[in-house]
RNA sequence: GGCCCCAUCGUCUAGAGGCCUAGGACACGGGCCUUUCAAGCCUGCGACCGGGGUUCGAAUCCCCGUGGGGUCACCA
């Protein structure tokens, strides 16, 4: 059997983190059988601009590397991919199951629907359509229109049996039809509604593998009901687990932000980002910049392989020890038995563990190259950047080594380096500066350091352990204010990295400048 | 509330009746190192939701509770 699979998304103009999870299974489940993964916008009811709302979530797949062989972009033998599109189809369907019975006219108004589900409600007894304003004739439905009456159609779902599916997840789900509705498949002015669309759709795409969350298992049954009464063969079933809040089974929701700030950890990967977007002038009105959103991590300089591998891991695992996966090796080593059936809930920590992970891995011309559009977006460099300041980041990058763990990092450690005077914190000022005897120990320093040659780490440590074994002092009271002199700061790289960086001429002119702030 | 799903360390998970004194990873605690750090090294804490069965033997199978979640739109 040949795979196809799709992933579906309406445009809401951002790709949320659960939805990439739902569609990078999909995408591997596909490329692991040699198959199709389908891109399809279920656009149905949107009235928004559509291409706006969604530009960022197809940029969003493939900045990831979900790449789709059918869909917006790419065309295909079943085009249109777009779900407005393919509304002849829907109607044609709808009056099939008219004709076959598997649908009705019904002539209520909302109000009266509302009214009978209050009386079962209240009654405490299951709520069931009367369909008393169903028209199952031609005569009926002209009586319901004479008094103004407007219709939608109903699907005529059965009222006794059940269904049963074998989930590839779940195993065997049974779902008895007299609980289900008679949802409306068509409005009063036509058009289609989702599930009827998603089933046709699925099936003249013909999707051999509906993978999907498990919100949507409860909407299986109307589906399955809308296939086999059109004649279709039902596509193997394969409900996710919900990726789920920080610390909790609760779906995760982009709405929901405030909330998880709560929750230490995520604050922390918030803040860090937020400190980085702040720097590279991302619109403070942004609300895609949110870590339940994928934009995040590219906007904060996240590798987008870490986030696909981070994610397969959410709901699905190999073994009891492996944990990084080329992506060769996951597209072979993906099943969908071994998919996890309980909810997982979204870690970001471990994300940022996975994400330093392969940045370790990364060489310093490989670093370069991710985290140069940062310092072009910081305007810290200038574009085209010059060679000396692209020499002076890679010795920077060589110099932080671990340190960095997002290329958006760079903007704290190098910024020092590429302004001519870099500001000074001023905690770090009041700290490691302004104490007694500060100013007059560094300028002892600055007269050791204008005679060390050739001005590199490996005789700059020397030299000022010299001089401080020579003060009788200890390393650190000379490293810090030292530090804070020529950086501004009480972090960034080794301070003979540091300074070697800056050389002699601007390390000495820094340390003079700052000698007013000493005490 | 009805229906459906789920239930192993804080989190992600391994576990398909004896290999389990329950393994790994992240997080967390402690120690060391030290020139700062979401650095490094060592080390520690930490879980089978409860109750009944079945079995020589149950984290694993069954039942009942309990708890959590999803879904019940003329949204997708």
């Amino acid at each position: 059997m040949t795979v196809r699979t799709r992933f579906a998304p309406s445009p809401t103009g951002y790709l949320h983190i659960g939805g990439v999870r739902t569609a990078l299974f999909n995408w591997l489940f596909a490329r692991k059988h040699g198959g199709s993964f389908i891109l399809r916008i279920d656009d149905t009811d949107s009235e928004r601009n559509v291409d706006e709302a969604l530009e960022p979530i197809l940029a969003g797949l493939k900045w990831l590397g979900i790449d789709w062989d059918e869909g917006p972009g790419v065309g295909g033998p079943h085009a249109p991919y777009f779900q407005s599109q393919r509304a002849a189809g829907h109607k044609l369907a709808v009056e099939k199951l008219l004709a076959s019975g598997h649908a009705y006219r019904d002539f209520a108004r909302p109000e009266e629907i509302d009214l009978e589900r209050k009386e079962a409600q209240a009654a405490g007894r299951p709520y069931l359509y009367s369909r008393r304003f169903a028209a199952f004739s031609p005569d009926e439905a002209a009586r319901w229109a004479a008094e103004g009456r407007q219709s939608v159609v109903r699907l005529k779902m059965p009222r006794e049996g059940s269904l049963v599916i074998l989930d590839a997840v779940r195993g065997r789900v049974e779902f008895a039809w007299e609980r289900e509705q008679d949802h409306v498949i068509q409005r009063a002015d036509g058009s289609c509604l989702y599930h009827l669309a998603s089933v046709v759709d699925d099936h003249d795409f013909e999707i051999s593998h509906v993978i999907r969350a498990e919100e949507h298992l409860s909407n299986t049954p109307r589906q399955a009901f809308i296939a086999i009464s059109l004649g279709y063969s039902l596509p193997a079933y394969a409900h996710l687990p919900l990726v789920a809040e920080p610390g909790s089974r609760t779906k995760l929701s982009k709405r929901k932000l405030a909330q998880y700030l709560k929750n230490p950890d995520f604050r922390q990967v918030a803040e860090h980002g937020n400190r980085i977007a702040e720097r590279t002038g991302l619109a403070p009105e942004a609300d895609t910049f949110n870590p339940v959103i994928v934009d995040f991590y590219r906007e904060v300089g996240y590798m987008p392989w870490a986030i696909d591998n981070y994610l397969a891991l959410l709901g699905w695992s190999l073994d009891d020890k492996t944990e990084y996966f080329s992506r060769e090796e996951l597209i072979a080593s993906f099943s969908l038995e071994r998919i996890n059936s309980s909810p997982a809930s979204f870690d970001p920590k471990k994300l940022w563990a996975v994400q330093d992970h392969y940045m370790h891995g990364l060489g310093a011309d490989e670093k370069l190259a991710i985290m140069l559009p940062f310092l072009l977006k910081a305007k810290l460099i200038a574009d085209p950047p010059p060679a000396t300041a692209l020499a002076t980041v890679r010795k920077v990058i060589e110099a932080s080594g671990d340190r960095l763990k997002v290329a958006g990092d760079i903007l704290s450690y190098a910024d020092f380096f590429l302004v001519a005077e870099p500001e000074m914190d001023p905690l770090a000022v009041q700290q490691k500066l302004a104490k007694p005897g500060v100013g007059e120990l560094l300028s002892r320093y600055a007269q050791v350091l204008s005679k060390v040659t050739p001005f590199e780490p490996g005789p700059l440590e020397e030299v000022t352990k010299a001089f401080v074994a020579e003060a009788g002092i200890k390393l650190g009271d000379v490293i810090h204010p030292v530090r804070v002199a020529v950086t501004g700061k009480t972090v960034g790289p080794g301070l003979y990295d540091c300074l070697a960086i800056l050389g002699v001429h601007e390390a000495l002119a820094r340390i003079g400048r700052a000698l007013a702030a000493c005490g």
